[in-house]
DNA sequence: TCGAATATATAAC
DNA sequence: GTTATATATTCGA
């Protein structure tokens, strides 16, 4: 790898953040309302896995982020550098790429899919480098409550808003701050 | 290597 | 509602 590219967008109240390999391929991803932390958080993941610190540049993947945020669709294309990832993130984002839209499953039920523990399974969603591109927002709490996320590393309450507002707009229904079952969705298949 | 820290699950009160 | 305990993986001293 030669470089590193950082692209950042603005659309509506949030910005959105990509970080490119020198062949288009996404590093990482992140968005949040405040540019500042995005781009730190940014750069920190860049200099921690591959000792590069990225330029800056335009890139569309940041507005198709957006798009993705804002309930649209992924263009097929976009291609996910997998070299910074543990074979264990590997499996487990294998599984969250299969979850329909308008649908959530649970940690427990990915654990048991790939033979693991539910809390390890956290730990990988927690870790996940491209948020909205393998959606983690749509694994919950085995109790379907909305459960915990992070935006630029860190889980607070407004992640977990966030996490709520996004499936919202995917179509999962919501019985208070339950999601209902009828959204749940098994990756075993039964 | 080991101990501590997780975006958990389950059972018990 | 609250604990207590089991659990897999990761990270740092």
């Amino acid at each position: 790898m030669k470089k590193l590219d950082l692209a950042l967008d603005k659309v509506r109240e949030n910005w959105f953040g990509v970080l490119v390999d020198d062949e288009d391929r996404l590093v990482a991803s992140a968005f949040g309302a405040n540019k500042q932390i995005l781009e730190k958080y940014l750069r920190e993941y860049s200099w921690k896995t591959s000792d590069l610190q990225p330029t800056r540049e335009e890139n569309p993947l940041a507005a198709e982020m957006a798009s993705l945020f804002y309930g649209g669709k992924a263009s097929s294309s976009v291609k996910l550098s997998p070299q910074y990832v543990s074979p264990f993130q590997s499996q487990v984002y294998h599984v969250l790429g299969r979850i329909p839209v308008g649908k959530i499953t649970t940690y427990g039920l990915v654990s048991k899919e790939i033979r693991s523990g539910p809390r390890a399974v956290g730990s990988a969603v927690a870790s996940n480098p491209w948020p909205l591109f393998v959606p983690c927002h749509r694994v919950v709490t085995s109790g379907l409550s909305v459960g915990n996320y992070s935006m630029c590393g860190t889980p607070d309450a407004e992640g977990s808003f966030t996490k709520r507002q996004l499936l919202e707009r995917e179509g999962v229904p919501f019985l208070g701050v339950k999601i209902a079952p009828s959204a749940l969705w098994n990756p075993s298949g039964e």
